[in-house]
DNA sequence: GTCTATAGACTGATAGAC
DNA sequence: GTCTATCAGTCTATAGAC
């Protein structure tokens, strides 16, 4: 098996295309525990096993980290999304989608933690985090406009359309969160209590 | 006007007592701003006008004075909170409460930040809002058996409430986190559109 | 009650050997 | 590519003067 880049597990590239991302997933994991702020090179080195230097050395500064971190956040985000899936169909799919999201608590601790943070407009990760839920919003705001299109759900004004897609980002993030806080909640079933009821709000037009 | 302790503006314990309140104002902001782990004593005592060591003199620890600025996130909260208002009438009331935390984004971004950061176990604050969270729950919970029993809403199971009043939780968080990283999200609207679907499918048993 | 001074640990980052 | 050594700066916390 190969990788992308086309080099084999024999190939000359292959121990530190390794090492830096076996360091991007323990950051990942370090950033989301402790924060951005919180969780220190040396920690992440630490883990790894190697000094705090080569760390450095492969991503030029803790900033540089931070956005690798978050490229490839974007990464494995991108690839369990839901391409192909359109209309109505894509809010269907929502309470699934999460339930994968919660086999990797690292990844949603990272997401969690760093979008909190990132709410003050001095954090590194800032714009990356208000460009991230604009682009989440416009997609959910896609769907759904096709759904209207389609005629599967009654017609919504755009203001309409950008508070229901806000209610089921927050709806996403905040179950998560007292996922990450108390793993006995029930995510899958509260999203789709959630999404069954909206859908069925938007198709009888009750607003 | 007399304080709680009923000395009054001239009174001797004056200056020390505003001080102590004046550096967990300063710390609700630094803390919100930057995180527990972010914000350093230092930078709170600076703001203040003091010496680090004088914050440390008043809380012993950095720890201490979270646990005071916690102490005091949580007197707000409950002075802010519905008292006598039961059952429906408590959700009915949820989009201006939320619009009245608007007005202080410090506290909001304090108690966003923090629990995102304390869903980490390791975090001095974890304990606290694991609780805040269960007792939160809980008086939403009191409050929609309340409007069952008095038959203003259909029969709910155990398990279905829990899930319910865990959405709402999510949706006053997620809704939160979005205003702080863009202010022109409408939360009173979003919150009254999720409120009025939901108390009206629970009313005519769509679950 | 607040200060300065200081201890001791940790931070991100750089230089240079191998 | 990774290391050790080291830098200057910051962190929490303590001691002692006023």
């Amino acid at each position: 098996m190969s990788n992308s880049t086309g080099t084999t597990s024999r190939g000359p590239y292959r121990t530190g295309i390794r090492r830096r991302e076996q360091i991007v997933a323990v950051a990942i994991a370090v950033f989301g525990e402790n924060g951005y702020a919180g969780g220190s090179i040396r920690t992440i080195a630490d883990r790894v096993g190697v000094s705090h230097a080569t760390l450095l050395q492969h991503f030029g500064s803790k900033e540089g980290l931070l956005t690798a971190v978050l490229q490839e956040w974007d990464r494995r985000t991108v690839e369990a999304s839901l391409t192909g899936v359109l209309g109505l169909d894509y809010f269907r799919r929502l309470p699934e989608v999460m339930t994968a999201h919660l086999s990797n608590r690292g990844l949603l601790e990272l997401f969690t933690t760093i979008a909190a943070e990132a709410s003050s407009p001095a954090h590194p990760a800032h714009v990356f985090i208000q460009r991230r839920y604009t682009d989440n919003l416009e997609t959910l705001a896609l769907h759904l406009r096709q759904a209207v299109d389609a005629g599967d759900v009654a017609p919504l004004t755009s203001a309409e359309i950008e508070i229901e897609v806000r209610l089921v980002t927050a709806v996403l993030d905040g179950i998560g969160l007292q996922w990450l806080l108390d793993p006995s909640t029930k995510v899958s079933a509260s999203v789709e209590t959630y999404i069954n009821r909206t859908v069925e709000a938007w198709r009888s037009n009750r607003h």
